[in-house]
DNA sequence: GGGCTGAATGACAGCGCTGTCCCTGGTGTC
DNA sequence: GACACCAGGGACAGCGCTGTCATTCAGCCC
């Protein structure tokens, strides 16, 4: 009942405890009769090997780190426990384990982090969630001390790109362009937007994406465009800045959901219904988006796939299969509820 | 710059790598200037020890597994990441690391489960989430392998308590029996209940809160309450039970946020302005509690404390100081907001 | 048949720590 | 002075695996 070891697993198969590594590890060297009557063995002992002297004598630890920033109670970081779940649901498959970092923005101290991460924790690699898989210097961090990195939501900058890691992501622009465009075929003309983060590399991109789709690149009235910073907080200030113009838009995008429901709160609370005089719509649907009201449209990413990639990604590369070392784009989808609707 | 070994502190500071981990340990053994000496050559060397290596020799592996189920559609669970965030927060304060496992309530395999965080593992400690915290299989295995074990939200079962370890809570009763009465200050006498998730046994505390502050324990009409999940979903279905009815109450009181939100999104739907022709109220706070319209009035609970607390207890434990074994009860507060007001 | 190749397996030395036991020399006691 | 005692510190054996290298034994070629 207690622990068993691999000792034992070898004494019942009648093997070298040597075999039993080769077959549990999938080595090749192994006979199908030795192999099945080894794993015969584990199974009926319960057999597990113990991840500590795994990794203490082998050259991978299983262990993949996420590593996040950003407080609990900003609306805006709250896709990472989805990403969290599809990064679990992978190590599972691959016999890994997700370890949860956090470190302090304020007091970051990176250098300790990365110590931790590859001498303590010797992770086999790290997620990397924005506002962090921006950050140069603990990118280069990681990177001088080997560590596979996969970033979420990077920026484009194509050559750090290498450097710096995989990365996962939605074309931010496109999202942007095609919400947008969404808007406008409804009838829309004057579409405001709120900003996002201007650290977050999805922020610019979305910029440009509502850009290009409503005056094609040309200039756009600047009465249009108020900065956010992704909170609800923001979204808030940004809001009243846009519906208390005396011309105001009959429409308003807002770079993330978080903000979107800023907009429906500031309307709500001017007496503006929506979608009837102002029809709303951000990015991300975040679980909050389907149960306010009315129900936001925006464009809805595969956030648990992509968490799911990324673990899968440094699994795959620690044993030994060279990753394209690119970036992946995931497809986004819009999802239209009921905060747009044709202008009145 | 590489990984730098307690063999490299050793040297540097001219003693035994054992003096070394007696100091990095803290244990008694030392002298005040050997000790200055062993921390001085750790610094300058930026060592950081293995805890695989620790793991494996010692007794201690520095692990924590926060074990979660459910999906993360379930908005109802939202507030394990804030939970987490607490939990990590005290691991890094003990030098401990955090892991996030998950396991599918369906096909649940909980010798797997158990035998992963028992012998591959070693963990410390596992924090179990409800409805996980309460599921007596899973306990028992994980109690008969000796796991000391936290439970968020347990169930009262005194005699179980001290068997399957240490809970924390808040007091659900008190919660209900507060945020009823905070609906009856106000006026309203018909208020309906929507009931939480059956195996949930913070549900049936909040409902017996419900039933006293109203009617003093005495029977309450059927009508006035209707089941629930504590998902969303259900909390639409509940609401429309409650407020198709041809005398509807004037106030609703739903088991959780989620539902409380459902109510506001049913209400919406059909036309029922809040709070004026009906409030609204919930328990738990979550993040979208203040920003759907109107902003809901709930009970929160400190949450994060809830999880760094958990945490902590599983590092004393283990470093040694027996736990008084109890369940620790948390604070609660009322957060009246904009979803309940007097009946007009 | 001798030598060679290659597949299957085992022996053995650590990985970087901690637990246990042991040694040293200074102090206190009578 | 003989003894016990204790704080301070070291030697050493693992913890449970994996990497490396050695060994064995078919099968095969000329």
């Amino acid at each position: 009942m207690s622990k068993a070891t691999i000792y034992d697993v070898a004494r019942v198969a009648n093997v070298s405890i040597k075999t039993v590594s080769r077959v549990l590890n999938g080595e090749p060297k192994a006979s199908a009769e030795t192999r099945a009557r080894v794993m015969e063995a584990a199974r009926s002992l319960n057999y597990t090997p113990s991840l500590s002297a795994r990794a203490l004598s082998g050259s991978r630890s299983f262990l993949i780190a996420l590593v996040s920033s950003g407080g609990v109670s900003d609306n805006a970081m709250l896709y990472v426990t989805e990403l969290q779940m599809g990064a679990i649901q992978a190590c599972r498959a691959g016999g890994y384990h997700l370890l949860t970092e956090y470190i302090d923005l304020g007091a970051s101290d990176f250098t300790a982090l990365t110590e931790t991460l590859v001498s303590t924790l010797r992770v086999d690699g790290v997620i990397l969630i924005p506002p962090l898989c921006d950050d140069p210097q603990l990118l280069s961090l990681l990177a001088q001390r080997g560590v596979t990195c996969v970033r979420i939501s990077p920026t484009l900058d194509g050559s750090a790109e290498e450097k710096w890691g995989w990365g996962v992501d939605i074309d931010n622009y496109q999202a942007a362009f095609q919400m947008t465009r969404h808007l406008i075929d409804q009838g829309h003309r004057d579409i405001g937007f709120i900003q996002g983060h201007p650290k977050h590399a999805a922020a610019a991109q979305r910029e440009a994406g509502y850009r290009d789709a409503l005056f094609d690149g040309g200039p756009i009235p600047d009465r249009l465009i108020q900065p956010g910073l992704f909170t609800f907080d923001s979204g808030l200030s940004a809001a009243r800045a846009l519906l208390e113009q005396p011309r105001r838009p009959t429409a308003i995008f807002a770079a993330n959901d978080s903000m979107a429901m800023a907009v429906l709160s500031v309307a709500y609370k001017m007496g503006i219904p929506v979608p009837s005089a102002l029809s709303v719509a951000g990015i991300d649907d975040l679980p909050a988006a389907s149960v306010v009201c009315p129900p936001l449209t925006t464009v809805r990413q595969p956030v648990m796939e992509m968490g799911a990639a990324a673990a899968r990604f440094i699994i795959d590369r620690t044993a030994g299969q060279v990753g394209s070392y690119l970036k992946k784009v995931f497809d986004h989808s819009l999802v239209v509820r009921e905060s747009t609707a044709p202008p009145t």
